[in-house]
RNA sequence: CGGGGAGUGGCUCAGUUUGGAUUAGAGCGCAGCGUUCGGGACGCUGAGGUCAUGGGUUCAAGUCCCAUCUCCCCGACCA
């Protein structure tokens, strides 16, 4: 991508809407404009991360069994009703008729619709396990949006549920989930931590939360201050640190993730059953496993910034390279950038070229405030010596490569 | 929904207290020209505004009054 042809813009300043780092950062970056309050659009630099983040998440989900399905987000409240969930929600459901003067909603969450689903097929002790995911749009009417799309009425979540015979395969798919999720936040860039939490309004007997330690989270937990080890609330009784002995103090933190077993709330209200080796009916244990995903690109930025912007961890960021000609007029200068340009294109390396006529300064600080992990700095020196300096955004290294040396370079990279 | 704050070019804001001659301004950004060019240069020129909206008071309203809308923060709520 060459910048001047991007929909990427960038700001000195955020717009005063904006109190959370990652939050100004993302407006400055033209990763999300805001539509009306707690309704954003994800604009192409913003979607670049969404999808990164999308595809690891598919890695991790397929790679642990579960099949993605994609389900309706206009649903009939009938099937609310069924589970009482219509009244337990209420205001946060967004409903509406159509013109037939049927009753629907935009849906919250998905319990009801992919349980309704299941029983349609699942009959059989053979059918089981069966785990199936979704990453989709979920509306939930918050009374106050916050913090851009931490907490926003319009988001991305990927929402997974799980159906088995028993409770003993609904406990191997959960911990299964739960190392998923470890990787998901791991490969994300993230420090987090998870904690056994109230099941709430989604049920069943046992969930635990993933937090993510940041400053505009709405949650609790505490840090070491010594370490800087994590512990959630109902962890730190003692205060102390169970590694050193420090003090634990309060940080906010963010919650991106939770992993409930729902046992049979759901497949008992849907008839959801199956027969198992004896011809015995049984109900179908269940479990699910939500990840805010619009929610996971702020918490990434909250733990990934410094007084110049954004640092993108590797997997996530939305590209790996940022080519940066000191000067565009000097034609030397930026031919030998739009080769250097092809070279990564046809190594498959993503990267985006500031073509823009612009002073070198603007250049860099609009580098460091985007974030791309690595910045190629084009200008005399690599005219002389042919050598890419490249400068890692997260430590400021900068080093001095082979063209050809750049797929161990990238690789190599924090 | 309770409490607080704010709406003036794309962004940040001044002007509102005490209504009038400021012809609605500045900086940034944007467009053009020129000099610059390895960490947010500079000069000149230019475009861009229903002063959130609707009523009202007045000879006169960005400024005073009433209503409404929107946004932000704190609280309550929250998978």
């Amino acid at each position: 991508m060459y910048w001047s042809k991007s929909f990427i813009y960038t700001a000195k300043k955020a717009p005063a809407e904006a109190e959370s780092i990652s939050h100004k950062l993302m407006l400055r970056t033209s990763m999300i404009k805001m539509l009306i309050s707690g309704v954003y659009s994800y604009l192409p630099f913003g979607l670049r991360v969404l999808d990164n983040i999308n595809k690891i998440i598919r890695e991790e989900m397929n790679a642990s069994g579960a099949q993605e399905l994609l389900l309706p987000a206009l649903q009939p409240i009938e099937i609310w009703q069924k589970t009482k969930r219509d009244e337990q929600l209420g205001e946060v459901m967004i409903r509406f008729q159509d013109r037939r003067g049927r009753k629907l909603c935009l849906g919250p969450t998905h319990e009801e619709v992919i349980t309704e689903l299941v029983s349609r097929y699942v009959q059989s002790y053979r059918d089981l396990p069966v785990i199936l995911y979704q990453i989709q749009t979920k509306f939930r009417d918050e009374l106050r949006p916050r913090f851009g799309i931490v907490r926003s009425c319009e988001f991305f979540m990927k929402d997974a549920y799980s159906f088995d015979k028993d409770i003993e395969g609904l406990n191997k798919i959960y911990d299964r989930m739960y190392e998923a999720y470890e990787n998901i936040f791991r490969r994300c860039g993230l420090n987090f931590l998870s904690i056994k939490a109230d099941p709430g309004v989604i049920g069943g007997d046992i969930s635990h939360e993933f937090l993510v330690p940041a400053e505009s989270g709405e949650d609790v937990v505490y840090k070491c201050s010594g370490c800087g080890h994590f512990q959630g609330e109902q962890e730190a009784e003692t205060k102390l640190c169970p590694h050193c002995k420090k003090n634990m103090i309060k940080v906010n933190a963010l919650e991106v993730g939770h992993v409930f077993k729902l046992g049979t709330k759901y497949s008992d209200v849907f008839n959801l059953k199956y027969l198992d080796e004896s011809g015995k009916e049984n109900p179908v244990i269940m479990g699910c496993y939500g990840i805010g995903i619009s929610r996971l690109i702020p918490a990434i930025i909250e733990q990934n910034n410094d007084k110049d912007g954004i640092i993108w961890p590797k997997e996530v960021a939305p590209y790996d390279v940022l080519v940066l000609p000191v000067n565009i007029t000097d034609k030397d200068i930026f031919d030998s950038s739009k080769k250097v340009y092809e070279v990564l294109k046809k190594k498959k390396i993503k990267a985006i070229l500031d073509d823009r006529d612009l002073r070198a300064g603007i250049k860099f600080k609009d580098a460091d405030l985007l974030g791309i992990p690595l910045i190629v700095t084009i200008g005399a020196k690599f005219l002389k010596d042919k050598k890419l300096e490249i400068k890692s955004r997260r430590t400021k290294e900068v080093k001095f490569f082979d063209i050809d040396q750049i797929d161990k370079v990238i690789r190599d990279a924090k």
